[in-house]
DNA sequence: TCTTGTATTGAACACACGTTCAGTTAACTT
DNA sequence: AAGTTAACTGAACGTGTGTTCAATACAAGA
């Protein structure tokens, strides 16, 4: 038996790309093994060294597609003058991004350590690029004297920290929807490096 | 060949349980083998089995233990009567034992999916006991019109996960000292719930 | 010095792992 | 209708897994 009716590569990759993603969110990248993703796509375990030369570069592209998309989502965002608003499209884009996507969000900020050193690196770089974003805003607004601010590198690692936060607790349809979710951050945030 | 010179029960005990928590840190617990914690303690791996009953007690004993460690050291905290006093030195306290063991903090936030349903339900009920403190001196301030905040729930979560960012960056002799990192934090923490 | 009990070894168990590949089938091309 | 190719199977490879346990070597007590 093989080559099932009606299946193809473009289908296929995603659906190992997909099952990949949600599997090693909920259990961790070395707790999962090559077998039962296969079968969540339900294909044998040989079939997925078609899509990926190995494990581990099946873990980095779904790490590096969730940074590309991050930054390029973050790009097309419109730019403002005023660094208050500035800051305010951020922290509301960040958790509006993150929600949308909690499962690779995890994944990022917690396997990268399953990473050879240059795959690891690649990803903190572009890391690093997303937090520049932030860290430019905040030191635009220290300059024109509309935030105060003590260090900007750790309020940029500390502000990122409190809104990427919000992917743990955050359920679809609980108690708050995720513009007052915004609206709360945006809040805190704001007061917290306010002059 | 067995039972070295000069071994004890009471000395490997803690050895293995020092090395079981560092490369759990370090490696994930599903990428690190009963093997590797033997080898690291110079010991065989049956060996463990003395100590414990299996591989999952063993996180569970770790994350149990640090937990148990965090709660009896916030009680030991002296007790202020301002919700503000209270607050900044809640700040700097979590700061201040979280930087002391950063591996325990990346085990109890990142490996809570390998434990079973009921170890799980414990730790998780020993961390909501650990927030309940810091919501209980937000909503005090709130209460007595010292602070503003639109959902102290939300507010506690946002500053645990700013707080327990440090980890993320800090490194020892670096450019900021401990009482440094915990002014900085503190005045933010502080502006951004401020009435 | 001899006995007793504890700490440890080392081999074995059954199973699971990531990865490879010759073979097989369905779909596409001509 | 025949030939070609892409998609996939199924079995196998060597290695590693958590865990058990009889055998053993040391330390302490009598």
């Amino acid at each position: 038996m093989a080559r099932k009716t009606g299946s193809h590569s473009e289908i296929t990759g995603p659906r190992i790309r997909d099952a990949a993603l949600r599997l090693f969110a909920r259990y961790g990248f070395a707790a999962v093994s090559m077998r039962q993703i296969a079968a969540e796509v339900g294909v044998q375990a040989g079939a997925l060294y078609l899509y990926t030369p190995d494990k581990e570069t099946l873990l980095f592209d779904l790490l590096k597609s969730h940074m590309d998309e991050l930054l390029a989502a973050w790009e097309a965002e419109p730019k403002d003058e005023d660094p208050l608003t500035r800051l305010e499209r951020f922290v509301r884009f960040h958790i509006r991004f993150n929600l949308e996507r909690p499962d690779a969000v995890f994944l990022s900020y917690m396997e990268l350590r399953n990473l050879g050193p240059d795959n690891f690196r690649r990803i903190e770089s572009l890391r690093r690029a997303y937090e520049d974003e932030l860290e430019t805003i905040l030191r635009d607004g220290v300059r024109q004297g509309l935030l105060s601010i003590p260090d900007t590198k750790i309020a940029t690692l500390a502000i990122i920290a409190m809104l990427t936060g919000v992917t743990t607790w955050y359920r679809e349809g609980g108690r708050l929807s995720r513009d007052r979710v915004g609206d709360i951050y945006w809040d805190m945030v704001r007061k917290a490096v306010s002059a």
